[in-house]
DNA sequence: TTGTATGCGTTATCAA
DNA sequence: TTGATAACGCATACAA
């Protein structure tokens, strides 16, 4: 200790049974009421509702909550209101770089309209991801579902309770955010396109993945209208590791220019590549998706189609928000466009005219 | 909507006034007590202490309970205790993928024992940071500190009110867990010297950091102990850009090797480096920190010295944890341990013996 | 072991 | 515009 305690009499322990509070503890209320020469109730309206009480007594509320330092209680107002000023995020996996943004988006417009930020993971795992849902429904005022894995009915059935909004997956009559991947595919097809590849790898991700079968559409539309061959390549996971294991799946299909599911991916299978000896972009190109952290440490930096999470994450949490103040529409889907991020793991064939 | 309400009049909007409780609403201790035929006081003692009522009515309620499906209101059990079952995390930037991992440290311990994380991050301000931290001890149990910016005697005095828990950084009188970077720096500083470099600079973080300060006596005692010459290089801002800054006065140095405050640092040192037509390691070696992720998609990987960032953030929460259960010590150090993590960057000097 | 009574801090309803 | 008072759902001394 360094420095003597300034008030109180010793220090209070924190395993006390009562709630810590040394000597009066936090200033209620009804202290300001006191202090003010008002009724409490007053002191309430003054104090979550801004015009319902006059301007002097105003103030003078004001000043003695300033004085006494006064903090809301939030379990007090929420025990007779139900809302508590917090909303849920639940991720699949706290691992992925993908949910990073997301977390980042929502947390900042959260902050920003005075909202709190209250995390959970799923483990990937549907029940898990389910109870975590259900416990944060009793405790938030709404909740965000990060690529659930859970089934179309369970989200229904918490959206009965309190506002939902889901990213990465559409669902039937309830708020989405989903990247329109049709804009940053076709730019990257057209790109490759104009490179002179004739035929293209996509390398899919997990069978069940939402997102990656809209992913392959929008290949496969995006090849059609460029006249490219488009082939699917199925990967283990959807990992660094998995695209190191896909390597040779991708030369066996002599195409020349792979786009994967996403960013992990095609990083692993750059790493393999090149360590067999290959030169990208000179011999392949590689395209990943979303752009995430890391993606242009490469060597060649990483091309890839970017994903825009932090904007998925700050939409949904904006759409929810204004559900919670009665502002938006209670479903629909909102798409953000994805976009091409040209780096150098992509462009023309060596030797190719 | 695709589905017919269940249950319920009609559509319950959630721009209701009124808690959203469509007909009876949740289930309370109270229903509980009807059904199961006893007094609400009992239901909660079976519900809240395991030992405290007999075998049948236990039983008896329990039964009620499920088959009412109950859930304990989380806001009227902290009004009477005070206690939420909550811990707040507060970082100081939730882009640096420095934090990714101790929040999932912290999360993943934190719901092991059935507490909810709440993250905030203070933008890197220390007024934020300490707005942040004094909501969040209104309604979280206890606190955690990441790379805090605030004064020790903000950190203090916010203890005084409930546990608080430091991490990245030592307040004297707290809980403070802290990568301890002698090893990790040792076993660099020994590789470098053993692969014959005579000379190595080091590249410094923010001049406020604490942590910088300590890697850097960290350096300069290896390095005598290696007989090593150690330079210390300043940077502008400790991301990737910086080291991309840095690089020339890195080369001003003459030194043989590098080792960054961060890995950051290192891939930005290494992308301009390598753009410059040195090669690494053959020409420099470049030792990195923390081992973020990402750090190994560059080519070479990065040599860098592994920060454990997730037992961090998981011996912070357990900590804190404890603290709330009157189970551990309220203040001392936790250091974990650092670790050289031998990649592709670093190594001999092309040409020499 | 179980029931009774009261308080936690706030909002909301009703009068004044 | 303000004051009195009843919930909100749970925990806990205290009494039985």
């Amino acid at each position: 200790m360094t420095e003597p305690k300034t008030h109180g009499p010793a220090a209070t322990p924190h395993t006390a049974r009562k709630p810590a509070r040394d000597g009066k503890g936090n200033a209620t209320i009804y202290d300001i009421a006191k202090v003010a020469g008002v009724n409490p109730s007053t002191v309430s309206r003054a104090l979550s509702k801004p015009g319902r009480v006059s301007a002097k007594t105003q103030k003078l509320i004001e000043d003695a909550a300033a004085e006494l330092n006064y903090q809301v209680n939030p379990f007090a107002r929420a025990l007779p209101t139900g809302r508590t000023n917090t909303f849920g995020l639940i991720v699949a996996d706290i691992t992925n770089p993908t949910f990073f943004d997301i977390i980042r988006g929502a947390q900042t417009t959260g902050t920003l309209r005075d909202y709190t930020l209250v995390l959970a993971e799923s483990a990937e795992s549907a029940a898990t991801e389910l109870t975590a849902a259900r416990r944060m429904m009793t405790t938030a005022d709404g909740l965000i579902l990060a690529s659930p894995r859970m089934d179309d009915d369970d989200i229904r059935a918490l959206a009965r309770d309190k506002p939902v909004v889901v990213i990465n997956r559409e669902v039937e009559g309830m708020p989405c955010v989903i990247p329109d991947v049709r804009k940053g595919i076709g730019e990257a097809v057209r790109s490759l396109a104009a490179n002179g590849h004739k035929k293209m790898a996509f390398v899919a991700g997990p069978a069940r993945s939402w997102m990656s079968a809209r992913r392959w559409e929008g290949v496969q539309a995006a090849c059609e209208w460029s006249r490219l061959e488009a082939v699917r390549v199925e990967s283990t996971k959807p990992t660094v590791d998995g695209g190191r294991q896909v390597a040779r799946d991708v030369l066996a299909t002599n195409a020349t220019a792979v786009l994967t599911y996403n960013d992990l991916l095609a990083i692993g299978l750059m790493q393999e590549l090149q360590a067999g000896g290959m030169a990208v972009p000179d011999q392949i190109s590689i395209v990943g998706f979303d752009d995430i952290f890391g993606a242009d440490f490469t060597t060649p930096p990483l091309t890839t189609v970017r994903s825009p999470l932090g904007e998925c994450g700050a939409g949904a949490a904006t759409w929810l928000l204004d559900l919670l103040q009665g502002k938006g529409e209670p479903d629909g889907t909102l798409r953000v466009e994805t976009e091409l991020v040209l780096r150098g793991s992509s462009g023309r064939l060596l030797g190719s005219t």
